[in-house]
DNA sequence: CGGAGGCTTGAGCCCTTTCAATGTCTGTGG
DNA sequence: CCACAGACATTGAAAGGGCTCAAGCCTCCG
C-alpha cells in the first residue's frame, strides 16, 4: 500500500485546506480512531450495526451505490484515498444502500459521539466537515446534470475528466495516466448506461484518440478534447 | 400569499426540528434578514455579485438548475416554502447555473458574515445547517438513482411521490391534492426527458388512474399505487 | 382579438438496451 | 504444465424507449 497516507495526514490535509488552527489540529489528532484493512468488495458501512460514525479512506478505492427493487443498481459516488466515505453518517443512518471498497485499502472511523463532543467546542472543525458535505451535494449535482442531459460520450468522458482532476490532486497519478479500479459494469452503473454500452463508448474514446486504455489504468491523450466532448468544468469539485 | 410563514417561524420550526436551545432559537430570530419579493421566473440568486449569502423562502417555489453548453438544463432542485434555498452559498459562488422562482414568493437571506458570527458561539446551529446540507445530499443522491435507472414512468411518479411528502410537510395540501407550479417543460428538467415525453407519461398516469392533474394540481388517486411504480421511500428526505 | 406560452398528439428515427455468444486474462488445482 | 473456472471485456444483431420534428389546440392576458 505504498500510496497509503496516515490518519495524522489526513487530518493535517484537512486543516490545511481550511485554514484550521493549530488548536483545530490538535483536536483532531487526539480523536480516537479505529482502522481496519478491508479487501476489494468488501463493506465498509455495516448496515445492521446502527453505530453512527464518520469515516474516511487512507488507502484504496470505494464506492456508494443505491439498489433499485428491480435489481438494478446506481453508483452515486466514488471515493479515492484521502476522501471522507461516511460524512454525514454522523446524522443518521446511511441514505445509501451499501458501501463497498472498489481495491483492497483502509479504512479510518472515528465514532459519532467523539466527534460531537470536539465538533462542540471548535466550530471551525464543524465547519470545514459542513463544507465538505457541500462539496459532496455540489458533486451530487454535476453527476445529476450528466446522467439527466449528456450522451453516453459524454458522461463517461465526464466521469474520466473527474477522477484525472480528483486523482491529480492527491497525487494519484504520474503525469498523463492514472488509476480507475472500476470494471466496466461499474462504470455502467456510476454513468446510468448498461456495461454493454460503456464497453462501446471507451472502444470511440479510445478510436478518437482522446484516451488509452491499459487494464485499468487510463491514459488521457487529448486532454482539451475530452473536456470539450465531456463540457467539463472543475469549478463543482470545490478545489483550490 | 396566504400559505407565507414568517422568518421567526422559519426559525422556529428549524430549532424545532433540530433540538435547538432557547439560546439557539434567539441567537437566530437575531440575525439581519432581508426580505425580498420575487415574481415568477426571477433570479434568486445574484450571479454577478459575490455577495455570499444563506437565504430560504418564506413562500412560493423556486427551483436551482444547471445549463449545459449544448443549451440543455437540468434541475437538480425543486424549493418548497419553508425550505432553504442557497445554504451552501455560504461557503463559494453557488454551484449551480440560475436559481429562479418558479411563482411569485417572498425570499430572506441572511449574510454569510453575520451568520458565521453566529455559528462560531452556537455549534448546535451549524450542526443543524450541516444537517440540512446533508439532507440536500440525500435527496441529490435519490434522483440521481431515479435518473441514472428508472423509466420515465417511474421517474415521474417518484417526483410526484416527493412532492406529496414535502408538501405535506408543510401543511400545502389539503388532503387529496397539492399544487405543483412546473411546467411539463421543467418537470422534463427536473426527470432529464423531455416535454414531450413527459407529457404522454402523465397521460399514462392518468389513464391507469394514478393521478388527475388539473392545471397544476395534481391529486393522487391510487398512493400506494404510485409508491409502487416510483419505488418510493421517503426515508431519504430526512423527516420524523 | 391577437399573441405567447403551454399542452397534446402523431410519425419516424436513433441512441441505448437487450440478448446472446465469443474472447481474454488470471488464478487454481490436478 | 495444462485443464478449468470465473470474472471481465468485446462484439453482433435486433428491439425498444424516448427523442425529434412538426402541427394543432387551448388558455390566459394585455
Amino acid at each position: 500500500m505504498s500510496d497509503a497516507i496516515s490518519t495524522k495526514g489526513f487530518w493535517t490535509s484537512l486543516a490545511a485546506k481550511n485554514g484550521l488552527s493549530q488548536d483545530d489540529l490538535e483536536a483532531l489528532l487526539s480523536l480516537p480512531v479505529r482502522r481496519r484493512n478491508l479487501g476489494a468488495g468488501a463493506s465498509v458501512a455495516r448496515n445492521n450495526s446502527p453505530a453512527k460514525s464518520c469515516s474516511f479512506l487512507l488507502s484504496g478505492f470505494a464506492y456508494a451505490s443505491k439498489l433499485l427493487r428491480d435489481g438494478a443498481r446506481q453508483i452515486v459516488s466514488v471515493h479515492v484515498p484521502g476522501d471522507f466515505v461516511t460524512l454525514s453518517g454522523v446524522f443518521e443512518a446511511p441514505i445509501v444502500d451499501e458501501i463497498r471498497m472498489l481495491t483492497p485499502g483502509t479504512v479510518a472511523s472515528v465514532a459519532a459521539g467523539a466527534l460531537h463532543h470536539v465538533l462542540a467546542s471548535h466550530p471551525a472543525i464543524q465547519t470545514a466537515l459542513w463544507r465538505q458535505t457541500a462539496i459532496d451535494a455540489s458533486i451530487f449535482s454535476e453527476w445529476l446534470a450528466a446522467i439527466g442531459r449528456r450522451d453516453a460520450q459524454s458522461r463517461v468522458a465526464h466521469l474520466l475528466c473527474e477522477f484525472a482532476v480528483r486523482l491529480r490532486a492527491v497525487g494519484l497519478t504520474n503525469g498523463k495516466a492514472f488509476d480507475l479500479p472500476m470494471t466496466q459494469a461499474q462504470l455502467a452503473d456510476a454513468t446510468g448506461l448498461t456495461a454493454v454500452h460503456v464497453n462501446r463508448v471507451l472502444n470511440a474514446l479510445r478510436q478518437t484518440g482522446l484516451v488509452a486504455t491499459d487494464k485499468r489504468t487510463i491514459a488521457i491523450n487529448d486532454w482539451p478534447g475530452l473536456v470539450a466532448l465531456a463540457d467539463f468544468d472543475s469549478a463543482y469539485l470545490g478545489m483550490d
